[in-house]
DNA sequence: TAAGTTGTTCAGCACGGGTTCAGGGGGATC
DNA sequence: GATCCCCCTGAACCCGTGCTGAACAACTTA
């Protein structure tokens, strides 16, 4: 985890900068808006504490600048000034804690526990298998980076494959999987689904494995079975 | 925006649900721990208010529970104590705020909205969608620029979506995001709350997919990934 | 009270897409 | 190589989902 200080005050830059440290983070300080703004601007920190009163640049205007820009990460703000719009204003900006001069390190410490776990918590919801791409969130099927359309039941199938891909799916287990109830056992829906996802997605990225089941692989690493 | 409120004093408990209504948010509200557990257990909120001091069921305990079964929603801590080890024990229950009474409303809107913001990955008060801009405080929709005037309905609609956009979010989800309890299962609205909406942002803004639900897009750069 | 907003309900329509069916191809096994 | 069975494919059917216009109800404002 890195963090980036930004305050001014040197003495409490130091403490902080310590206590942090001691929690496990690999810490940078700036004592100014400027420098601070680059740092974040340039390195990929975990969290960053920010002054709100800074020499050559004002915090707020770090902020906005920083979310401007892109910058996402979560963001503490400090203050030794009890004032509650400044703190609206700050939230505004883009800041995801803040905390008022003078506090306590367990106090702070806590509060970056809770603002990195969050931040953690983002995870990617897209399947790869060899170009082909599954927003499973999205409901969404790119193949080398265009959008394919496919249908809900068609995509809950082609989801399923993915989910387990190189495994051999049976006809009877995806059923289970796209269907609520049971369903007419002998019926071809499946066979006609996998026809219409290999004409969108590609022939040869679902094997059929004769008298199993099916298989959504890579075509072109083609593992040695 | 659905919240839920768990205060014990029945003033304060009916003046927050009153602002959070006023600014936007379908809220709920529960009189003590084991109602407010019930609550979060069982309806998906998008942020909690959670006091601490309270009856049947102690405020971190709730919030235990919750993080135990799962539960992600952020959540915004209120103590009338302003000790300084409960805010600890509190955050490392998994609060994600923190909030002494008294407090000013000004800045529990803010910091709930930082929260909100934050759990759907975006850091700024605006969210932005190819030309279509929302300004989550002031409840205001631009389209390049232009303001267009949507009801507050419509509002709420858009603004879970965009908090979501790329996402494919269900005809349930919305009405439970936009409404405060059950409601008539069986019933049209949200299709003509989207039609009204695409009426008024475009209409290939808002994606159908059928069988599942709505996705917000940006009509022209589609993204690739 | 009248006029204007805003939210909800209803009925009709269009069409997408899941399902079915019939027929043909091609492994597998002997 | 013959036979069987599994699988593929194209097309047609038809039901359900979703869209739309309009009317109605609840509520605000003049």
């Amino acid at each position: 985890m890195r963090a980036l200080v930004v305050e001014d005050d040197p003495d409490l830059n130091r403490q902080l900068g310590r206590a942090l440290e001691d929690a496990g983070y690999a810490v940078d300080s700036a004592l100014d808006g400027e420098d601070g703004h680059f740092m974040g601007d340039t390195e990929p920190y975990d969290v960053v504490v920010l002054d709100l009163g800074l020499p050559k640049m004002d915090g707020v205007t770090v902020l906005e600048r920083w979310r401007q820009e892109g910058r996402d990460f979560p963001v503490l703000i400090l203050t030794a000034r009890d004032r509650w719009s400044e703190k609206v204003a700050g939230f505004d900006a883009g800041a995801d804690d803040y905390l008022t001069k003078p506090f306590h390190t367990e106090e702070l410490l806590a509060r970056m526990r809770a603002l990195t776990r969050r931040a953690a918590g983002h995870t990617t919801a897209t399947i790869e298998c060899g170009g082909l791409s599954i927003d499973t969130r999205g409901a969404r099927v790119f193949i080398d980076g265009a959008p394919v359309k496919v249908t809900s039941h068609e995509f809950r199938m082609l989801s399923y494959l993915a989910h387990h891909q190189d495994r051999v799916i049976s006809r009877t287990e995806l059923v289970e999987h796209i269907y609520d109830q049971d369903f007419d056992r002998d019926s071809n829906t499946i066979e006609v689904f996998v026809g219409r996802l290999r004409k969108k997605i590609g022939t040869d990225r679902i094997e059929t494995v004769r008298g199993l089941g099916y298989r959504l692989v890579d075509p072109v690493a083609r593992p040695v079975s």
